[in-house]
DNA sequence: TTCCTATATGTAAATATAGACATATAAGCT
DNA sequence: AGCTTATATGTCTATATTTACATATAGGAA
C-alpha cells in the first residue's frame, strides 16, 4: 500500500468512481496516468480494500464503479493518524529560473507568460469545480460545510488551489514586470 | 538528458559546486537523492557537459567540485527554449484532506499543527537563504539585483518559496480556525 | 474520409526515484 | 566507548512512474 493507493482509497471515501474518473480527480493531487492506477485498482480490489459493479453504458464502453470496502474504511482510518510525510514539489520553471540571467529576454518572458497562461486555465477550473461542489446535493444554503459533511475536504482543498494559484500568478506577473519588453 | 540533469547544470551555470552542496541546493527545486545524482553526475561528465576538480580537503573526505563546459552552457541554453513542462505537487496530506469528515477531530488537528510546524521551520530556512544572498559579492546596494546579475534567478526563487510559504501557512490556520479543539 | 478527442480498460517496457548497503573523517553527545 | 550528525562519494536493489502498445465506441473537426 502506497501514498496513490490510499489516495484513491480517500477518493473513494467520498463517492464510488470509475477508475478512469479516479484517475481524472486524483491528478490536482498526485498526478499519475492511468497505467498505474488500473493494476492499482485490480490489487486494491483482490486484496479486498474495494469492490467494483460492472457498468453497462450505451454510447460509452462499459465501466467498473469502485467502492470502499469495510476493510477499505479502516485502512483509511488508520492511514489518517500514521505520520504525513512532506509535500514534494516539481518542476522545470523553477530550475529554469535558476540560470535565467544566462538566457535571452524573449525566452524568459514567453516561460512565463506560458505558465501564466497554464495558471489562468487552472483557475477557471477551480472555480467550476467549486460551482460544481455548491450544486453537490447536501450542500449547506448558506456558510460553509460542516468539518463531519462528506465535501468539507473537496471544499478545502478547491480553496488551497485557488489560493495557491493566485499566489504563483502574482509571482509570474511580479517577474515579468521586472523583465520589461525590449522591443 | 532528463529534467534533473538540467536542474544540476542550472545550478552549476550559477556557481561551483560539488555532488554533495548540488544534492542539498537542488532540493527545493527538485527533490532527489544522492543515489540519483552521483550517478547522473558521472555521467554528465563522462558525456563532457560538466568537468570536475578534486579538492582534497583537511577534517572533511576530498570533494569533486563540478563546472560547465562550453557544451555545458549550450545544452543549458537549448533547453531554456524548449517548453516548459507542468509542475507536479505530490502532497500526502492534500489526500488525507480528502476524506478529512471522517476521521478525528483530533487527528486532523494534529495533521494541520504537524504541517504549520513544517512550514515554519521552513521559512526560517528562506529567511536565512534571503539574508545569505543579500551577504554575497555582487549583491546591489539597493533594489533588486538587475535580470543580468547571476543571483537575479535565486532571488525569484526564494521569493516564490516564501510567498508560497505564506499561503499555505494561512491555509493551515484557516482550516485549524474551522477544527475548534473538542476539549 | 481521415484525424483528433473523450470515454473506458488494460499490458509491457523503459526510466526515474527511493531505500538500503558501504566506507571514511571529525565533532559533539551520553 | 558507543551513538548520532554532518561531510563526502559511491553502488545495488526495489519501487514508482512514464511511455508506448493495444482495443473499442462515438462525436466533432478538417
Amino acid at each position: 500500500m502506497n501514498t496513490l493507493s490510499y489516495g484513491l482509497l480517500s477518493l473513494l471515501a467520498q463517492s464510488s468512481y470509475s477508475g478512469y474518473d479516479l484517475m481524472l480527480r486524483i491528478q490536482p493531487f498526485w498526478p499519475a496516468k492511468h497505467s498505474q492506477i488500473y493494476p492499482l485498482l485490480a490489487k486494491l480490489e483482490q486484496e479486498d480494500y474495494i469492490r467494483f459493479e460492472l457498468v453497462p453504458q450505451r454510447d460509452k464502453p462499459d465501466k467498473k464503479v469502485y467502492s470502499l470496502t469495510g476493510k477499505g474504511q479502516e485502512a483509511l482510518k488508520d492511514w489518517f493518524d500514521q505520520p504525513t510525510a512532506e509535500p514534494a514539489l516539481r518542476d522545470e520553471m523553477m530550475l529554469k529560473v535558476f540560470c535565467m540571467s544566462y538566457a535571452d529576454r524573449e525566452s524568459a518572458r514567453k516561460m512565463l507568460a506560458d505558465r501564466l497562461a497554464y495558471h489562468k486555465e487552472q483557475r477557471r477550473k477551480y472555480e467550476h469545480k467549486l460551482a460544481e461542489l455548491k450544486e453537490r446535493e447536501g450542500w449547506p444554503e448558506a456558510g460553509l460545510p460542516a468539518p463531519s459533511h462528506p465535501l468539507f475536504g473537496a471544499y478545502l482543498l478547491t480553496r488551497k488551489a485557488i489560493m495557491s494559484n493566485e499566489t504563483n500568478t502574482e509571482w509570474c506577473k511580479w517577474v515579468l514586470s521586472l523583465l520589461p519588453e525590449a522591443d
